[in-house]
DNA sequence: GAGCAGTTTTGAACGCGTTCGAAACTGTGG
DNA sequence: CCACAGTTTCGAACGCGTTCAAAACTGCTC
């Protein structure tokens, strides 16, 4: 049988994934403590098999047969083997947001705390370079519950949204910043992060040497824009770019932007 | 610099049996009439297929059947069923420049000339909107050849920016703007094409309607943004932008901006 | 024609993700 | 202890993309 079983048993996790998982995992609820330990079994060596292999070389039969189950129990749990994916997902994005509060804490320059956000990402996602490349497809599915944007990830992204917010909240920022605006730019630095995940997913440099440089470039950068809102020629493509996110970003990531 | 076309690089035909022949489109030369018959009727049909049912409903049994071929002769011509996607790719690049520049010809407005290139964009792809989606989850793996940013997709990008120099060639720009910033300017309205097609893929409502309104509104916001670069306080965060596309931005796109 | 080298075509077979009917197990009430 | 309903497990089977060795065809020389 399975030899090194994961210890199945460490899921001391506050929750990662609380309500997404039961989602996610094309099941109702569980019934047993058996039967949640089953569950937990597919999923623990499904990760392991993915980190050991890449995501298409692992394949359904061999996450069955190395936990010790049937394919169709494996199915029974998860309806689909991008499901394996979400909770991976929701894990990952709670131990960023863990690590980058304790590595911003003491910091208060804006473009540090978001520099240091961002570098968190990337080593938290560093083990995970090579496959996460592979599903990124699946992610890109519009259909797809994996999809950033979709319903399902709501959860995983709202705690990523959070941090932006703490980034924001622990800086000093120059005063008489358009309120408005301030209130958006945790989104915002969302869209960032996104845009930083996209380069470093296509990114094939040793350590991904060329993302890591490119966040270091363009936080400066961003902070320095943020900045320049305040004079008065901007005024109006402050507004234009306001509207903008409110009517057209916010609604597609799932802001219910009521109106 | 001499950013002329796309002169750069002008490979017709690297190490023959390398991976890049194969990745090309599954084959290196017609030999004959006969085959190269064969193997557009096995293209039109997968495409007749693809629009009838959707990417994923056309099984490679039923092109070859419905093209009176069995599926190995397909393989013999399209190495992989995303390769029959390129075709189609290709064409709609042709087409879109084409209509837009039929549309463009009498405009000087820039703002204008750009909302009429992306809008025939939209027109061009609206047909193809439900398995274009299907198959943006290919596009979006980066080892795939049919990624935007794959050496695979250069004749097609190069296209696609050409277009967008001439839309700016075309127009009436504010005099005294950056000569730099304008040379870089045609990548960069691709990019925003990109994001487009990008909030098109996700877009649900009827008509994509949603995404006409996106340009309507994204296109005079670049305009301005574009024109407010001239002054003074905006030297540096200029400055920033340039160096961040030069470095980041258009290596990544195949333009080999060897320092 | 006959032989031959290259090109084109074939269809059975492989491995994969997924499905499904049925067996095995579990707990509860009679 | 026995039925019985619900839950869990099983593994054969299906449809798919893809591969491959062999057959069929083509153009050529003698």
């Amino acid at each position: 049988m399975s030899d090194g079983v994961e210890s199945a048993s460490d899921r001391n996790e506050p929750e990662s994934g609380g309500p997404a998982a039961e989602l996610a995992g094309g099941r109702a609820q569980p019934k047993t403590d058996k039967s949640e330990a089953t569950r937990a079994l597919i999923l623990e060596t499904a990760m392991r098999l993915f980190q050991e292999r890449g995501y298409e070389k692992t394949t359904m039969r061999a996450i069955a047969a190395e936990a010790g189950v049937s394919v169709g129990n494996a199915y029974y749990y998860f309806s689909a083997k991008e499901f394996l994916i979400q909770g991976f997902y929701d894990r990952m994005t709670y131990d960023h947001a863990a690590d980058a509060r304790r590595r911003m804490a003491g910091t208060k320059d804006f473009a540090e705390r978001l520099e240091i956000a961002l570098v968190s990402w990337l080593d938290t996602a560093a083990p995970y370079h090579e496959f996460a490349a592979q599903f990124f497809r699946t992610a890109a599915d519009p259909t797809s519950s994996l999809s950033p944007f979709s319903n399902e990830s709501h959860p995983a992204r709202a705690t990523a949204v959070e941090l932006f917010r703490e980034v924001l909240q622990g800086s000093e920022l120059a005063p008489k910043l358009d309120a408005e605006l301030v209130e958006l730019l945790p989104d915002v630095l969302w869209l960032h992060l996104m845009v930083v995940v996209l380069y470093w997913v296509f990114d094939r440099t040793d350590d991904t040497e060329r993302t890591r440089e490119f966040v270091r470039r363009s936080t400066p950068m961003a902070a320095r824009l943020i900045n320049l809102s305040r004079y008065r020629i901007f005024r109006p493509i402050v507004r234009d770019a306001k509207g903008l996110i409110q009517d057209f970003i916010l609604p597609t990531i799932g802001k219910t932007a009521v109106k």
